[in-house]
DNA sequence: GTTCTAGAAC
DNA sequence: GTTCTAGAAC
């Protein structure tokens, strides 16, 4: 008989002794977070050491690597540890949460009390350990109660208590002071009455912070498993054995049949989280919707290869109850056909509910073909689900959509109190809705598989988007969280020799920073706020469009700190005078850093929130028509004293650099800078959009469609003049340099090419 | 042996 | 985005 997931952990916690725990302490200053430590610490039966960042460095303010260490090494000796700072911000307590792991829990503690109170304490408040004093403390109150971000579950904490007030904090204090070595709290996010979604989503839209699907607004009693605290608890499930690609190892050509194969059981259970996650997904629309099984299977395998490039050590499976089932042998030999690797995608005969239990094949999402009232009801998959999970998934997803339209998906981060979660390990059920054949159903197509197939095309391409945008959360955080725990012990102790100068930029410093930005963007970009906040309402909601919608996987992109540069630029370009060309009230106009042609500039928006071509919608139109514009006025410049020259304006699709600018860049790519097939591609494939086209799309259908194939970045070299192919970068740059056959036709349409007047290219 | 690419690190 | 470099390609 097998373990499930709760007994084995279970009984691993009963094994072990004392589980100490982190408890992140969140408020202004004055919300009473070291008196709440000192008084849980006098009375608690625990072992706690009390980690504050105003006093860490010998009764001085310290760093937060200093902080860091100390902690770690409390956890070592099996000390429970506070962390007493502000930690108002997410992105401060980011490295703390991290602090986390399957022995110890990470929980917030929110003293989130009216500001005035914190104001009148601190200001009252004298020998105060952090020198805040006096009538500067309310201004920094409220300087930091702006930034305010509650923190969510989704964070990484296992359990959240809210105190709005003193009673509350009270209550919190008899949690933690009774809350002895061997007892455990239960997990989810506590009293929070009036969640602060107003601030909350002013400051998401000001700072573009954009998260999981996450439980802000979520009624005090809820639960909820979030996406990242779950693929964490997941990582280093204590269930997470190891696995190796070979349990998984069937061919295409083989069913891997779930219960009645306990080879196949044993192996792969334990594997999966360890080794990638895995999207069971049934075959939609084939059954009650009566698609054609043979148009269905070349869809399957065809968006299932084109998914394969990004799904790094995910995996996908197709799920039938019934063995022999006609679309799983259809799809089983058409991926064979085109060598789909079978590790990476296979099928699989049994309950998409009880993959876990029953077939020993552990899937932390599953899609559901769901109807367009995202209703639990009617019958197969869809009544299957809604059963097994529980009234928990109907919450959670009628908070994520109210209803689907065909073609499209969306993403419902299963709640920890549902059992698809605790038994099966499921961490997201993702709805997809597709075409329907059946005239006795809702928007039946009458035969038309034109329609059909290009529906059921969208609808899988939304069901693995929204299944990536998952992975890419789970493989930023856990890889975060393994460098993190190597990293910060060792350079904090390169820090503690520094001194106190190496501080990261935190309090006072960090607000007066952000005030600046702050009040640029109300002044520069109102256009734009309402923008933002409505993608991060999509994002939120969690929904996944293939037409529309490829946002939310990508507005949760990181940057790194190298792809900042443009950003910083534009947001402060009279620090940047040397190298602008021009300033204008909108755009600032550059040389680009590493020119691919005799000629390359960048005409840089200033408007902040702007990061990337796909940010672009309506209410920028004007916007790139300024940039087109200040762009074209270069290029006619550089076209006076050199009339051989010919320009293109365009942007990247995705481009690499944050802040939006547009490429002005002369065809001659005559650069030593341009040095592999990525540069070469990003200017002369698809992935360039030109600005003439990006505007007009932007005009007719709202934002600029994109081409962000990967696979355009590395396609062979071709002349972007005759088109001709060459082996490598250097063989291609010593024939541009000769070619002078015409521009391709689609080029000299539509003004895609800037010339000069006498130019005989000019058609 | 040299050239070139592609992936990791920054 | 670049730089660095191992190893593939020639």
């Amino acid at each position: 008989m097998e373990m499930d997931i709760d007994d084995s952990c279970k009984a691993r916690g009963e094994e072990e002794r004392a589980k100490p725990i982190v408890v992140i302490l969140m408020g202004a200053p004055g919300s009473g977070k070291s008196t709440f430590c000192e008084h849980v610490i006098r009375s608690s039966a625990r072992s706690w050491v009390r980690v504050c960042q105003d006093t860490i460095n010998n009764g001085k303010a310290g760093t937060k690597v200093q902080c860091l260490t100390n902690a770690v090494s409390a956890l070592k000796e099996g000390k429970s540890v506070f962390i007493d700072r502000c930690n108002l911000e997410k992105e401060q307590r980011v490295d703390f949460v991290k602090l986390g792991s399957p022995q110890v829990e990470v929980h917030a503690v929110v003293l989130d009390l009216p500001a005035k109170l914190c104001i009148s304490r601190s200001v009252k408040r004298t020998g105060h350990e952090g020198n805040l004093q006096g009538g500067k403390a309310a201004a920094v109150v409220n300087r930091m109660l702006q930034k305010k971000e509650l923190p969510k579950l989704s964070e990484g904490f296992s359990r959240i208590m809210f105190c709005q007030n003193e009673s509350d904090v009270k209550a919190a204090l008899d949690t933690y002071s009774g809350f002895g070595p061997l007892d455990t709290l239960s997990h989810g996010s506590f009293g929070q009455k009036k969640p602060d979604t107003k601030v909350q989503l002013g400051i998401m839209k000001f700072l573009k912070k954009v998260e999981a699907p996450s439980n802000a607004g979520a009624s005090a009693s809820s639960i909820q498993g979030s996406a990242a605290s779950q693929i964490i608890e997941e990582k280093n499930s204590c269930c997470g054995g190891k696995e190796t690609a070979s349990s998984l190892s069937h061919t295409a050509g083989e069913e891997v049949r779930g219960c009645q194969d306990p080879g196949v059981g044993s192996t792969s259970r334990n594997g999966s989280s360890s080794d990638g996650p895995i999207l069971a997904f049934p075959s939609i629309s084939t059954a009650d919707f009566q698609f054609d099984h043979e148009k269905a299977s070349d869809i399957i395998v065809e968006k299932v290869e084109e998914s394969m490039d990004k799904l790094g050590n995910a995996k996908l499976v197709l799920v039938d109850l019934t063995r022999g089932s006609k679309i799983l042998s259809l799809v089983r030999a058409k991926a064979a056909q085109k060598n789909i690797n079978p590790k990476k995608f296979f099928t699989f005969v049994g309950d998409i509910t009880k993959l876990y239990s029953e077939g020993g094949l552990r899937c932390t999402v599953i899609a559901n073909a769901a109807n367009w009232r995202l209703n639990p009801g009617g019958g197969g998959v869809n009544a299957a689900i809604f059963n097994a999970a529980g009234p928990a998934l109907e919450v959670a997803t009628k908070e994520q959509a109210k209803t689907l339209v065909p073609g499209s998906a969306v993403v419902v981060p299963l709640p920890a109190t549902s059992p698809l979660s605790s038994k099966e390990g499921v961490t997201h059920v993702i709805h997809v809705l597709g075409p329907n054949m059946n005239p006795h159903r809702p928007n039946c197509l009458d035969g038309d598989y034109v329609k059909g197939c290009h529906v059921l095309q969208k609808a899988y391409t939304s069901l693995f988007e929204g299944f990536l945008s998952i992975v890419s959360t789970q493989a930023k955080l856990s890889q975060e969280s393994n460098e993190k725990i190597k990293l910060e012990p060792s350079q904090s102790q390169g820090h503690s020799k520094d001194g106190p100068r190496n501080h990261s930029p935190t309090g006072d410093q960090k607000n007066k920073r952000d005030g600046v930005r702050e009040h640029e963007i109300s002044k520069k970009c109102k256009g734009s706020q309402n923008e933002v906040g409505t993608s991060i309402n999509s994002f939120r909601a969690g929904k996944v469009n293939a037409e529309n919608d490829k946002r939310d996987v990508s507005t949760s992109k990181a940057w790194g700190s190298w792809a900042q540069a443009l950003y910083h630029i534009a947001m402060h370009p009279e620090r940047h005078k040397d190298i602008l060309l021009d300033i204008l009230d909108d755009v600032v106009v550059l040389n680009d850093l590493y020119p691919k042609a005799k000629k390359h500039l960048l005409v840089l928006t200033r408007c902040d929130g702007l990061d990337c071509l796909e940010d672009v919608r309506k209410e920028h139109l004007q916007l790139t028509k300024t940039m087109h514009a200040v762009g074209l006025k270069w290029a006619e410049k550089f076209l006076d004293e050199d009339a051989s020259l010919v320009f293109r304006l365009g942007y990247h699709s995705v481009p690499s650099m944050r802040q939006l600018h547009l490429h002005v860049i002369s065809q001659d790519f005559n650069s030593k800078l341009l040095k592999n097939k990525k540069h070469w591609n990003s200017f002369t494939t698809a992935f360039f959009r030109d600005s003439v086209d990006v505007i007009e799309e932007i005009s007719n259908e709202g934002k600029a469609t994109l081409k962000d194939d990967d696979r355009l970045l590395s396609m062979e070299l071709r002349c972007h003049r005759c088109k001709s192919a060459h082996p490598n970068i250097p063989r291609l740059k010593s024939h541009i340099s000769n070619c002078r056959a015409p521009f391709p036709t689609s080029l000299l349409q539509n003004d895609r090419l800037v010339l000069a007047p006498s130019n005989t290219n000019n058609p």
